[in-house]
RNA sequence: GGGUGAUUAGCUCAGUGGUUUAGAGCAUUUGUUUUACAAGCAAAAGGUCACUAGUUCAAAUCUAGUAUCACCCA
């Protein structure tokens, strides 16, 4: 059979792939006879094709499905797509930007048109990508979390909520980009150090007779404050402060404002005198909401593009820079600027629009968390974190400091908050129509002026839609308790980056137990974030990857897969392209050792046994490296399972198998060999499911066997897996002794090995010595009474051996021995000295002392004799 | 500013208190094409395990501090 020289993957995958769907091996029925496995695929946003990190994510999950489907679970795994509210509208806004539009311009149904027309097209190219990759998701199944099933459990959960009180409407500091002209969500915040300068002013008293040195960063909003905030424990000012004197003016403004107090007021930090301007810092709005009846209005100073507004006397209309050179100059003139100081500080930038963030009021939802704790905290116990103990503490933290939560975004591209007003009236409900006959019922009227009725013209935030994804990607919102539902919630395990641990998992823990009192998932599995070359998170956002399609195309999926399962991924870690060079190895490997056994012939042998031994060993060595492999994968250790297999693979099979095989191959052995290779393709199978698949196949055909397809063969469990370890180490023994002699440079090539007859029975114990016969380049290894001067001795652990002393260069040999006997004789004195030590014969463990005891005892043999084997040169 | 984690060979990473010189892969150097695989095989070289202190008979491994980097939150 002529076979390439490497896997071709752009031709087979997509058959393999097609040939899976057609079988319809992905899909999941309700079925009672059988055990279910729910998984669910974090659902990638819309805004780009998927980077390496997806790549991370949705192997583990592939591994865990597939494994699980061989095992014969009946898994169903959920694939979606993300709308992502936010991330979304700024790529489209960019996007109209660049085409010079600008889409506050745009009709609202315009917009929607745009939107639909973005996400119907990446949906369509993240779920190619998820093909390619070979996620074996039921499609039947597919979500976007703006689909109509969607978009009504979102509705339906806010208005339960809603009507139970939870939800409600304040003011509050929001972002504001004044670019944009919109409101900006903290997500979109980038923090950046910059250098920046710290004002210090005076702050005269009502008689003119004392002042406080304010410090602010801000001083052109001297003209919305309110108040001056000290620490009630700051003992500076209390004699100013009691002096019948609360109230100060403001410089130029020339109002009089109150001193209050407040513990969060860092006494540090410049003089420890802050000025308080509730409308535009989210901490003063904290302050001013504590000592509210102390205070007047707030006096908002912006207008919506940035610039200052009729509350700023001379500087209306001027911006924010221009403002604060002007007052500073002003400030100095009159005598209230004292100094100002470089710091640096973080400082708010839009994502979006690269400008400096603006806190500006204004009205927002939000929803009560009060009542999520308590429930959460009864049950979230229930819930298995992997890898162990890494990240319990942080979800307690996160419990016990959890804010009400600002559910109300300012954009377009979302589910529409369904809260109507008519004639100042709050309506809500689920739809147009059900607004329309509420009204009716109310004003027992016929005719209604449609006009009148608006909805409220917020969106919610993504991670509203997907804190209810585990219930309702199968429905359970809309049709509670339904046989999918009760069959295959809660989900089994959930695998997920740790970044959005609290975005999405917490969420969707609080939420699953508090309104259907279950949790959401049995297991989470927290995979490392994957890094770029500057160490910086690979994200959509950033755009700091390579495409996806151009790393398919240079190496195919197997290789990605396993090129990234090479690192333990339960910390995050930088990828780099050349890291998948290990996993294409691997796979040419494999694909080599397939070509080996297709095409190498049967050789005609009289000895049909011949390949007893290794067979014995190799039926011991796989099912010990399977038992291994289970336990490593029930406890989720992919990397360690994934680099058992591995070396499993090519040191056990390709190096030492398949090396016999090609020897002493017969009818018998290729049996053996075809047997053992569609074992080793089972358990690679879900690490690199397409190359398995398609190598089982030709083998089928050209063998007519009848093996099942891989990926509904049986997995091996456990319970029927037989190996005795002492095999194997005699075996491993067996094989060091062979690496070993390997090194020893000889002049023939075949050559006889002597040892010592008393030691014959030693020897066969610890030792295969036909192994060692047909494995190396010894021609014989024979049993002497008697060794005389002209051999040379070598050891190897316990094992003496000599060899004729003309059949082995020497070169550089008696060096190395002079080195090893300084080594040893360092490494010996340091023995010495710690068994010397009373305090460690006293306290130290007594199988640590047996063993440092023993290895005083070996080392001073092994010095005799690389000793005399020196002198014996 | 608060929290979490990382720092081991030129690079990307394994290694959780004692296992006879801390391991892979890539890169480097040397040898090796009638050989399933040169994307192979055989070998060499390359490390005060970030730094400082502590705990311990014993520390790359545990604790604390410092430095650097990253992530999450504000």
């Amino acid at each position: 059979m002529n076979i390439k020289k490497n896997y071709n993957f752009k031709k087979n995958n997509k058959i393999i792939y097609n040939k899976w769907i057609k079988k319809k091996y992905f899909n999941s029925y309700y079925n009672k006879k059988k055990k279910s496995f729910y998984l669910l695929l974090p659902p990638p946003n819309i805004t780009g094709d998927l980077h390496i990190g997806h790549i991370l994510n949705y192997t583990i999950l592939d591994i865990l499905a597939r494994k699980y489907k061989m095992l014969g679970y009946n898994v169903c795994w959920i694939p979606g797509t993300d709308h992502a509210s936010i991330a979304t509208e700024i790529k489209i806004i960019k996007l109209l930007k660049n085409k010079g539009i600008n889409i506050n311009n745009l009709s609202k149904k315009k917009i929607y048109k745009i939107f639909l027309k973005w996400s119907n097209k990446y949906k369509k190219i993240i779920i190619s990508q998820l093909k390619n990759i070979g996620c074996s998701c039921d499609w039947n199944r597919e979500q976007f979390t703006m689909d109509k099933n969607n978009y009504k459990s979102v509705i339906n959960i806010f208005i339960k909520l809603y009507k139970k009180g939870m939800i409600y409407k304040k003011k509050k500091i929001v972002n504001w980009d004044i670019y944009a002209k919109t409101t900006i969500s903290d997500e979109e915040i980038i923090y950046k150090k910059k250098k920046n300068y710290l004002y210090y002013i005076k702050y005269f008293t009502e008689d003119k007779k004392n002042y406080l040195i304010i410090t602010t960063t801000r001083p052109e909003t001297i003209f919305g404050d309110i108040a001056v905030c000290i620490n009630p424990t700051d003992k500076r000012y209390i004699k100013i402060i009691n002096n019948n004197n609360k109230k100060l003016i403001i410089p130029i403004v020339n109002r009089l404002i109150p001193i209050i107090m407040d513990k969060s007021i860092d006494k540090e930090f410049g003089t420890g005198c802050v000025k308080i301007t509730p409308a535009h810092s989210y901490e003063d709005f904290n302050i001013y909401k504590k000592n509210k009846y102390k205070l007047k209005n707030i006096i908002n100073i912006f207008n919506k593009d940035g610039t200052l507004n009729k509350n700023c006397m001379f500087l209306k209309g001027k911006d924010i820079f221009y403002a604060r050179k002007k007052i500073c100059k002003i400030l100095n003139k009159l005598g209230f600027l004292i100094k100002k100081k470089k710091i640096f500080s973080n400082i708010a930038f839009s994502d979006r629009t690269n400008t400096i963030i603006e806190n500006r009021l204004s009205n927002q939802w939000f929803l009560k968390m009060n009542k999520f704790i308590k429930p959460t905290l009864k049950k979230i116990k229930n819930i298995k974190i992997y890898p162990i103990n890494k990240y319990n503490n942080l979800f307690l933290k996160w419990i016990n400091n959890i804010k009400d939560w600002n559910i109300s975004r300012q954009l377009n591209w979302g589910h529409k908050i369904p809260i109507f007003y008519y004639k100042k009236n709050k309506i809500v409900a689920n739809n147009f129509k059900k607004v329309i006959k509420i009204i009716k019922n109310k004003y027992k009227k016929k005719k209604i002026n449609l006009n009148l009725i608006k909805q409220d013209n917020n969106v919610l935030d993504t991670w509203f839609s997907s804190w209810i994804l585990p219930i309702s990607v199968l429905n359970g919102i809309n049709k509670p308790n339904n046989i999918d539902f009760n069959y295959f919630f809660p989900i089994n395990i959930l695998v997920t980056g740790h970044d959005i641990l609290f975005f999405w998992v917490l969420r969707m823990i609080m939420f699953s137990i508090f309104f259907i009192k279950k949790i959401p998932f049995k297991k989470i599995y927290f995979t490392g974030i994957v890094r770029d070359n500057f160490k910086k998170k690979i994200s959509k956002s950033l755009g700091n990857y390579k495409n996806l399609y151009f790393l398919l195309n240079k190496y195919g999926a197997d290789v990605l897969r396993i090129g990234i399962l090479n690192i333990n991924n339960e910390y995050d870690f930088i990828f780099d392209e050349k890291m998948l060079i290990k996993g294409r190895n691997f796979i040419n490997k494999i694909w080599n050792a397939f070509n080996l056994i297709i095409n190498n012939k049967v050789k005609k042998n009289k000895k049909k046994n011949n390949n007893k031994i290794i067979i014995k060993w190799f039926n011991n060595i796989l099912n010990y490296k399977i038992y291994k492999l289970n336990n490593y994968l029930n406890n989720y250790k992919f990397h360690k399972s994934y680099i058992l297999i591995y070396k499993l693979f090519k040191k056990n099979f390709c190096s030492i198998y398949l090396e016999y095989f090609k020897k002493k191959n017969n009818n018998n052995f290729k049996k053996k060999t075809l047997h053992y290779f569609y074992i080793l393709l089972k358990i690679l199978h879900p690490y690199i499911p397409f190359i398995t698949e398609y190598i089982n196949n030709i083998l089928n055909k050209k063998f007519k066997l009848n093996n099942k397809d891989i990926i509904i063969s049986k997995w091996p469990k456990n319970k029927k897996l037989k190996f005795n370890k002492k095999i194997i180490n005699k075996f491993n023994n067996t094989f060091l002794l062979i690496k070993y002699l390997k090194k020893i440079k000889f002049i023939k090539k075949k050559n006889n090995i002597y040892i010592k007859k008393k030691y014959k029975k030693k020897i066969k114990k610890i030792i295969y010595i036909k192994l060692i016969n047909e494995l190396s380049f010894i021609k014989k290894i024979k049993f002497k009474k008697k060794i005389k001067n002209n051999y040379i001795l070598f050891f190897y652990k316990k094992i003496k051996f000599f060899i004729l002393k003309k059949n082995i260069i020497i070169l550089n040999e008696k060096n190395n021995i002079y080195n090893k006997i300084l080594f040893y004789n360092k490494y010996l004195l340091k023995i010495k000295k710690k068994i010397k030590n009373k305090k460690f014969l006293l306290l130290a463990p007594k199988k640590i002392i047996k063993l440092e005891k023993k290895k005083k005892k070996d080392i001073k043999k092994k010095l005799l004799l690389l000793k005399k084997k020196y002198f014996n040169y």
